[in-house]
DNA sequence: TTAGGTGTATTATATTATATAGTACAGTTA
DNA sequence: TAACTGTACTATATAATATAATACACCTAA
């Protein structure tokens, strides 16, 4: 289920985008997967149906689901391509964390050491 | 110069807590180096002095300054803190990035390797 | 066929955060 | 004294966000 914080600055409509897509991303929501109905949804986290209805007109607009009238809405098979992209994101993010670390005093081998030592969990939060 | 993007997100007073805190961090600002004057800076950025003032109030309301009425706000001697708890952020960060690239199925070898390549520049870029 | 589900569109209103505008006052400094 | 500082205050404007209330067309199962 996805959650809702009512005192973040990211707008609802956003956390829910960020929330499926998070959802797309590891699995859980498949291709031709059907999203929760709008009214639904805004029962459920007791918030607006108009938000939920924003939520999902804009992930359909980013090409991450499909709509029928009548029946509801679908995930999109463009699992690999969101992959792609997500890497290149978080890709970029490294860089430039790296880059501050580096510049903060700390060495090349210090962080490669901390990500050694890293376990291979994942961790399921939303970006604030 | 503290440079101010009107079309973000995060607000222009926000926008100029970072920026600030980042010419600290950098050594740009040193303690008890002056701050531009309100009135100044607002002119130079062609933005509101009031903005400017809940900039600077924020910034002593955080630690970062201190504000002597009559003469100016100046840099407060707390650069080692700063940094460590900037550390704190940036490790944090690397923590999530690696996590979610692993999840996406890249391996740990592969993520050190792109940090081996970087080169030791610094990124002067504000965070979106 | 009908009842109840679906997405979608529209208009109006409320709320909040942000930014601006204008003014004022007291302290500092040359 | 003049011109600079920070600070405080009220008022207004604006934009983004969220809610509220309807309405309509489509689909599906009883």
């Amino acid at each position: 289920m996805i959650s809702i914080d009512n005192r973040s600055r990211i707008p609802i409509y956003e956390q829910l985008i960020n929330g499926f897509k998070l959802q797309m991303m590891n699995g859980v929501l498949l291709p031709d997967d059907q999203l929760p109905s709008v009214r639904q949804l805004a029962q459920e986290l007791t918030i607006n149906p108009n938000t939920i209805q924003k939520a999902y007109r804009e992930l359909e607009h980013l090409g991450y689901t499909y709509s029928v009238p009548g029946k509801g809405s679908f995930v999109n098979n463009i699992q690999n391509e969101m992959n792609k992209e997500r890497i290149n994101m978080l890709t970029e993010t490294l860089h430039k964390t790296v880059q501050e670390l580096l510049f903060l005093g700390l060495t090349k081998e210090e962080i490669i050491a901390a990500i050694e030592n890293m376990r291979g969990e994942h961790d399921d939060n939303q970006t604030e």
